[in-house]
RNA sequence: CGGGAUGUAGCCUAGCGGCUAAGGCGCCUGCUUUGGGAGCAGGAAACCGGAGGUUCGAUUCCUCUCAUCCCGACCA
């Protein structure tokens, strides 16, 4: 009677909880806001890293490391940035036991630090482009926190790039935007709207923020992962300017974006259930876990036949067998749910007499009979199939609380009875965002890419004509 | 930072102004078991979140404090 997760529909909150504590994903740390990322949990931040980080080199980034201090002064230089970071930001003010002539910032971004680099680095137009990548922990002070959403310390990647042209920069920050859709969506099995945010939910410091955002089960949007058009503020704040091929000298033109720990939040809000926690093949740690089952009498058999078939699969897949003699076939089956790993092979001495094996699949928990010699090519076949069915039924519970309004009655609604995405008209003013969100709760989360010819609507809440097809939800 | 809730063994909980602080889960030992969270027997483990106060006596009552969770405002 060990694990108790609370029911989805009982307690939303306190589900995600018990789900992260059942999966010994992580823990609370004896620091307010911070969280200990237990090694399962960090086993799929590492695969989410190797994924992403092979994305990365792909698209010719390099990785390097900045440090996490940063002088008060650099944080300061940019305008908006300041303004936006100054009330998250923990400050040192003591080393060595003496005070600090200058404070230093613990990094919430490294934007400062990597631009006050970036001028020592970047003389000529063949310096460019600059395309850098790192893999870092960043402090924000959070007053609220919730495991892996929102912690005062988290791990991310923030890629930093300049360039020689505007448009470069920004064919860079939409560019990397796909990387993030195309890595949530075929390796994380989470279907995301990638768009622009609005001007009141974009990065400070940036010209435009682009967004993946994603619905989770509870119909709240989650952002995903952001990609900024840094135009030429930081290089302007930094002063970090280049001479183009005509000998004249220009301000350098930036991008960032970056993901963080929040994905594994997101992965498990999109595709967990009751049981517990739900993970795609392609990032579980363990693909497959085998449970055999005997009895005295034929326990020598039954273990000869399971390690013999681990020995085959190991090969192919990322596999560990559950053959502990102390805990029952049930507690296994149990915790190999509770852990999210995506199938499981019962092996007890029906399969040894038959030559067979017993397959349970996570996502639907189905079971089916296969042959011994038919194991590794259904298994492999079964999880794509997995895969894929997580991805298509996050796709399905989006479409389903999606809805396309034009009457704000409906809006205020469906936002009080079951949130979802509303996609409607905005006019483009701050005061009907603000009076959207101070009534509903509801925020643009983006406004979506590639719908830019669908026939403009007049805006939600003034009626005036829409600039823009909206997505409105509310979000973590 | 406001509102609410909770702090008793690793976890969940019971308890009462007074005797050795009780139970379940987990853990350890042994035996027995194993097809959906097994059984029996024995065992270890708690300065009752912290400080102060009331009292002959406080885990229990009072005050303060700290921590965590939930809800709000703010944010990836």
């Amino acid at each position: 009677m060990a694990a108790k997760i609370t029911p989805r529909g009982k307690d939303y909150s306190q589900w995600y909880i018990d789900i992260i504590m059942e999966a010994k994903l992580a823990d609370y740390s004896p620091v307010k806001g911070c969280m200990v990322i237990r090694p399962r949990g960090y086993a799929l931040w590492e695969n989410i890293q190797q994924t992403l980080d092979k994305m990365f080199k792909d698209t010719g980034h390099s990785n390097a490391y900045f440090p996490l201090l940063i002088p008060e002064s650099f944080i300061k230089k940019e305008a908006e940035h300041i303004e936006g970071f100054s009330p998250e930001l923990a400050v040192v003010t003591v080393g060595g036991g003496e005070k600090l002539p200058e404070p230093l910032v613990i990094r919430p971004t490294s934007e400062t630090i990597i631009w006050s680099m970036y001028k020592k680095w970047i003389q000529s137009y063949r310096d460019l482009p600059l395309l850098i990548n790192q893999w870092a922990n960043v402090l924000r002070w959070e007053k609220r926190t919730r495991l892996f959403l929102r912690t005062t310390e988290f791990l991310w990647q923030e890629g930093h790039t300049a360039h020689a042209s505007q448009a470069e920069a920004h064919e860079e920050t939409l560019k990397m935007l796909f990387v993030y859709k195309s890595f949530a969506e075929d390796f994380m099995a989470i279907p995301v709207l990638a768009g622009l945010k609005s001007e009141s939910e974009k990065f400070a410091g940036a010209l435009q923020t682009y967004a993946i955002e994603a619905m989770m089960q509870d119909g709240k949007a989650l952002q995903a992962g952001t990609s900024h058009d840094l135009g030429q503020n930081f290089a302007k704040a930094f002063d970090v300017t280049f001479q183009d091929q005509a000998g004249a000298l220009q301000h350098v033109w930036a991008s960032s974006w970056g993901v963080s720990t929040r994905l594994i939040g997101a992965l498990i809000m999109t595709h967990s259930d009751d049981k517990g926690l739900i993970l795609p093949p392609k990032l579980a740690p363990e693909e497959v876990v085998i449970v055999p089952i005997f009895k005295n009498e034929n326990k020598q058999q039954v273990l000869e036949y399971a390690h013999r078939l681990l020995k085959q699969l190991k090969t192919h897949y990322r596999i560990k067998i559950d053959d502990d003699e102390a805990s029952s076939p049930g507690w296994k089956f149990a915790e190999s749910e509770v852990q999210g790993i995506p199938v499981r092979i019962e092996i007890g001495p029906r399969e040894v007499n038959e030559n067979k094996l017993q397959l349970a699949r996570r996502d639907t928990g189905e079971k089916l009979q296969i042959n011994y010699s038919e194991a590794v090519d259904t298994i492999k076949k079964l999880l794509e199939d997995i895969q894929n069915n997580l991805f298509h039924r996050a796709l399905m519970f989006r479409k389903e609380n999606t809805h396309e309004l034009t009457d704000y009655k409906e809006f205020k609604r469906i936002m009080e009875d079951k949130p979802g995405f509303v996609e409607s008209g905005w006019c483009g003013s701050l005061e009907c965002e603000a009076k959207i969100k101070e009534q509903t709760k509801a925020t643009i989360r983006v406004i979506p890419l590639g719908r830019e010819d669908d026939e403009p609507k007049k805006c939600i809440y003034c009626g005036n004509p829409g600039q823009y097809l909206a997505v409105f939800a509310k979000a973590y």
